[in-house]
DNA sequence: CCTTGAGTTGAAGTGAACTTCAAGTTGCAG
DNA sequence: CTGCAACTTGAAGTTCACTTCAACTCAAGG
């Protein structure tokens, strides 16, 4: 049991057969093939589909992690440091989506909470009003550029 | 000015006037007409608005934006307490939210920071492997309730 | 009045992320 | 060696959340 099949593989990350085909076809994970074309996987795929998971949850496209996999080396399995490189440029993307969730989550106990949710008047649009600059909608809150 | 037209909406929303429409059609938002069959959107849409983005954000469909826009009063302009009682809710799913995504940003700096990002074994994996039984992937990360 | 920018419609198109289908092949347990 | 679950393919279909289009009407400043 050196390599997976695609049903073991697909077992283990909890991601359908047919997102796993659609996801090579992509070229986000590789498989290598049976004398009977059958697709196998090296165990170091699975954390490829972990970091697939993990980055679609943090809310990025299917392209910036493609972008991200290809960092990694091609032609050699990539070793802790190299997983750790890359997680720590994704650490701080989390970072951001979840400042901006609990930026969102103070807001709607505050100034939605007391009823206006406009969130651009209130505690949002503070006294010297720099936020209207940025144009519409609730900037402070929902772009983290904003701040 | 006691009403918006559609581009004004989108100008102070900061959302397209197609998608103000394709809500209007989804029954998410209302406009009553001009004479001359123009909308005109009370301001208080603009809360309604401001709700479907911050809803969005979190990551829910506009589905269930639309259930829960529908617990508003309809006969009337929601008061104050009508969205408190609306974002009470919409207070607790983000917390959920932002909990799975520190639970991932802090596995991010321990788990994939030691290279093993399979998010099985390692930490994840704890000793008596209740997790096991949930079944495929990164259960305890991914999965709120498997807390 | 006239022009022009803003608004109207339904239908069709888009892109992301998959899933489904049909028709066939492979791998392994018995 | 047989039977059957698991695998293969490309093409087409699906859902979500919109956007674009074409052809048209409205509203308001000069």
């Amino acid at each position: 049991m050196e390599t997976l099949t695609i049903g073991e593989l697909s077992a283990r990350s909890g991601v359908a057969p047919s997102a796993l085909r659609f996801y090579e076809r992509e070229g986000l994970i590789h498989a290598s093939r049976t004398s009977g074309n059958q697709r196998r996987y090296d165990r170091a795929e699975l954390r490829r589909v972990s970091f697939i998971k993990i980055a679609q949850q943090v809310g990025v496209s299917l392209d910036e992690i493609r972008e991200a996999l290809d960092s990694l080396p091609e032609n050699r399995t990539p070793t802790r440091a190299d997983w750790s490189r890359l997680s720590a440029r994704w650490r701080y993307r989390l970072q951001e989506r979840i400042t901006v969730l609990e930026r969102l989550r103070d807001e709607l106990s505050g100034c939605i909470g007391c009823g206006c949710l406009s969130l651009q008047r209130c505690k949002l649009a503070n006294p010297g009003d720099r936020l209207a600059a940025g144009g519409t909608g609730p900037q402070r809150i929902l772009n983290p550029a904003a701040g």
